[in-house]
RNA sequence: GCCGAAGUGGCGGAAUUGGCAGACGCAAAGGACUUAAAAUCCUUCGGAGUGUAAACUUCGUGCCGGUUCGAGUCCGGCCUUCGGCACCA
């Protein structure tokens, strides 16, 4: 067969005919899937695209299939540091690079046969994209959901910008893996913790792996408690956040994080110096020395005393780094009997250690004793269990003022300034006058200069730039500045779903009523490292335009699946650095896009992934060429009835027909696209034992071929369709429906059950299939083979499941 | 440390709710066809053992226990690998 050929024949016909473009008189029944869009990057596809676009698609069609208007884009995630970095080592601007490496990826998408509407491709580095991105940014901002603040954040010395706290791993930046320090930066970040509750409950409704759904609640990390004021003997007060208000009463000393505003006015004169020291220490701290020294606890005493609210015990304060300014209040209460951080603390400060908590059921138990028990030495909350008891503490404290319950996240707000040139530029203006001006709506976008010095020197590149950083102020018409960093490019893809469907507006970023009615996504495909980054970002992208009136659903995807990935050979993920990529056009020379596809789906598990290995591939090759010979075989066969008379052979390929059409929807459906394979394969394999019979009706073998391509069309689109106009009809066969089963030819007559004794495996007898238990037994205890184990016993129980099994127990 | 997932033949991988473990393929071995090769077709293919043979016995889903008539699947305790989080009060 010439795979080639085959291909660019439907590509062209596909095209000409525009069945891939979606259809919005059909909205009613549209289906919506999505596929992560991608980088640019310079490199051709490799096998992650093949695996995540191809199977995709194949889902993608057997949606069409099925009736649905498909609504299946594609387009560029293209802003991003990897061609600003290119750009500085080759001088080849990064616009340039981009678009040439996007031209090149289209025409090899292109190539793979995809069932996508290329009408509504979107490119975010584009301005008729950003200029929705930057209007994105107007509108959280007028609704408070974006804000400025001077705050310490993430910073990459090698990539030279702000990170967001989902980039940063182990301490790391995860593009660059260079060890992210802290900095005190003025930056833009977008409200997520507004939605915080709302995030956590909707995952409920998702249709997502439970995976996922855990790493979103564990991101958000709700935590339920109190909080406590506490005043100073100096006469001012502070409050510490606990979700184990119950051991109050071992209340031993308090901590404050470093960075606590507090620090500076309460320390007494003689402890000045050695805090003075402590804060500079733990300022410079990177992040990964404080992991490091996890174990370590290390702080320094204020020489201020605090006074409990319980019982007006006086504590000493101490600041230490192991309490984080930015979550709770940035302090907390030093119960050491209870809490292992406060336990290890106290002991290389000589801080009492008291116990208040004893375990319920009286077992002894040692200190630190962390779990939940009864108060003890509590006055007069002893007795209480520590649920009880975390309320009734609160409860007392808040009579006296002295606090209230208090639910805490770990969740912070995103930062998205980034101080890097390739990126959507943020629609602000400073004005000394005026603060920071929103470019006005009719203005945008704010286009990215082309001219731009992109040498990085530790701020952004557009701060160089005279002609686009000085303008007026739009609100007094005096000289201003623009804001010089861009926008992370999360933000970029935290709303691209909703601009799809909208590609052409230049009226507005989405048309709410249109926007509406084809949203959400129904099936959305992509990898799981997006768990907590974009996956989360998007979630609260359409939340808050939902509140400000622009939608009317709560979530993005309704239903998401992790494609799994495709590794090198030698079981690692594929690197040029360690030199085990593979490269697909290498196969697609030689086999094809089906060919290719084909291998991808049957050799490895959609959602598990694996090491690359080639073999098997030209199983691929003689399988197409076995569906090939008997489709030649049948191709001028005339008739296409059914057999009248159905004898055993006929019933016989009937089930497996049937029973396949059963089982390969269901496959499909739940991206398991290996055992589809392996169901058409015994399908194929039924027809030419039905063909080698002399007694075979034609016709009857030509139904079922027929069927059989139109299953196996999702996974090998451009050769079943090649094969269902060879057999005289007319294309597409994707403008076909979906075969359909019939449940009543699923019903054998007769079935063969095993037959066990005592649990063991002994036989197997065969009963009609509607043979009641009763019939069954009899049969059994006929059968010689199984009657020889049961001379002259007597079976105390005999189980009998119809169709399976039958377990007799002596 | 905490959370989560996985562990099945020589290999990729299958096994509805607990019901014949190894579907479907790959690789391998033997055979048919052929002058030959390729292609195609047929047979065997988890381990150990018994038998001339059809066949039979026994062990077997990371390890140790348990529940059950019956466990790859459920429960308890471990081991290993991978992913996520990491002083979150």
């Amino acid at each position: 067969m010439n795979y080639k050929k085959i291909e660019n024949k439907w590509q062209k016909y596909w095209e000409d005919n525009d069945l891939h473009k979606f259809d919005p008189k059909n909205i009613d029944r549209k289906h919506y899937v999505l596929e992560m869009f991608s980088y640019p990057s310079g490199a051709n596809l490799h096998i992650g695209h093949w695996w995540n676009f191809g199977l995709s698609d194949s889902y993608a069609r057997f949606k069409k299939m099925q009736g649905y208007e498909v609504f299946q884009p594609m387009g560029f995630d293209s802003f991003g540091l990897p061609a600003e970095n290119y750009a500085i080592k080759t001088g080849i601007h990064p616009k340039d690079s981009t678009y040439q490496n996007i031209a090149t990826m289209e025409r090899q998408i292109k190539e793979m046969g995809l069932m996508i509407d290329w009408s509504a491709e979107i490119i975010t580095s584009d301005p008729s994209y950003y200029r929705w991105t930057q209007w994105l940014f107007l509108q959280l901002y007028k609704h408070e959901l974006a804000y400025q603040k001077d705050a310490p954040v993430n910073w990459c010395p090698s990539c030279n910008t702000v990170i967001a706290n989902e980039q940063v791993q182990n301490g790391e930046c995860e593009r660059c893996h260079n060890i992210v320090e802290r900095r005190n930066m003025t930056q833009w970040f977008f409200k997520i913790t507004n939605y915080a509750e709302e995030l956590l409950n909707d995952l409920e409704k998702l249709d997502w792996p439970e995976k996922t759904k855990i790493m979103q609640t564990n991101w958000i990390g709700k935590s339920v408690g109190g909080e406590i004021e506490f005043d100073t003997e100096s006469g001012h007060s502070f409050r510490v956040f606990t979700t184990r208000a119950d051991t109050l009463p071992g209340l031993s000393f308090v901590v404050l994080a470093p960075e606590h505003p507090l620090v500076d006015v309460i320390t007494t004169p003689e402890q000045k110096q050695v805090v003075q020291e402590y804060k500079k220490q733990a300022l410079m701290t990177s992040e990964i020395d404080r992991l490091s020294t996890a174990k370590e606890k290390s702080g320094v005493f204020t020489g201020a005393y605090a006074i409990s609210p319980l019982d007006n015990k006086r504590v000493p304060v101490f600041i230490a780094d192991y309490v984080l300014y930015t979550y709770g209040t940035g302090a907390v209460m030093g119960v050491p009997a209870h809490d292992e951080r406060d336990f290890v603390f106290a002991q290389k400060y000589n801080l009492p250690i008291t116990r208040v908590i004893k375990s319920a059921d009286g077992s002894p138990d040692e200190l630190p004793y962390t779990e939940y028990g009864v108060m003890t030495g509590s006055g007069m909350f002893d007795g209480l269990t520590s649920e009880e008891g975390q309320l009734k503490v609160i409860e007392y404290l808040r009579k006296i003022n002295k606090g209230e319950q208090k639910v805490n996240y770990r969740l912070r707000d995103w930062s998205v300034s980034r101080q890097r040139f390739w990126g959507c530029p943020i629609p602000i203006i400073h004005c000394q006058d005026c603060g920071a001006v929103p470019v006005p709506e009719d203005q945008l976008p704010v286009e990215l200069p082309y001219d731009v010095n992109f040498t990085p020197d530790g701020q952004s590149p557009l701060k160089r730039h005279e002609a686009y950083i000085n303008v007026k102020c739009p609100a007094c018409n005096k000289d201003a500045k623009r804001d010089p960093d861009t926008l992370d490019t999360f933000v970029c893809s935290s709303w691209y779903f909703l601009r799809y469907p909208n590609a052409s507006n230049d009226k507005a970023a989405f048309d709410k009523e249109f926007t509406n009615k084809i949203m959400p996504v129904d099936k959305y495909i992509g990898g799981s490292e997006h768990a907590v980054g974009h996956l989360l970002y998007s979630r609260f992208i359409v939340k808050a335009l939902r509140d400000m009136g622009y939608l009317d659903f709560d979530e993005p995807f309704l239903s998401l699946v992790h494609q799994g990935m495709i590794l090198g050979p030698d079981g690692y993920r594929m690197s040029k650095s360690r030199g085990n990529t593979i490269n697909p056009d290498d196969y697609i020379r030689v086999y094809g896009s089906d060919i290719f596809r084909l291998y991808l789906a049957f050799g490895f598990n959609y959602i598990d992934g694996g090491p690359w290995s080639d073999e098997g591939i030209r199983a691929m090759v003689r399988f197409s060429e076995r569906v090939d010979r008997i489709v030649q075989k049948y191709k001028d066969c005339q008739t296409e009835t059914d057999s009248k008379v159905y004898n055993d052979a006929e019933k016989e390929l009937d089930f497996v027909t049937h029973n396949t059409i059963k089982e390969v929807r269901a496959d499909y459906q739940s991206f398991s696209f290996n055992t589809a394979m392996a169901r058409i394969m015994e399908l194929v394999n039924a027809i030419y034992k039905y063909d080698s019979l002399p007694e075979a009706d034609q016709g009857f073998a030509k139904g079922a071929i027929i069927t059989l391509i139109k299953l196996l069309a999702p996974l090998a689109p451009h050769l079943c369709e090649e094969w269902y106009e060879m057999l005289g009809n007319k294309p597409s066969i994707f403008s076909q429906s979906f075969p359909e089963y019939d449940e009543s030819k699923l019903v054998k007559d007769k079935v063969e059950i095993a037959v066990q004794i005592n649990g063991k495996l002994r036989g197997a007898v065969v009963t009609p299939s509607k043979a009641s238990q009763e019939q069954i037994k009899q049969i059994v205890f006929q059968n010689p083979q199984i009657a020889k184990y049961l001379e002259g016993k007597t079976p105390k129980k005999v189980i009998v499941i119809p169709r399976r099994i039958v377990n007799i127990v002596l």
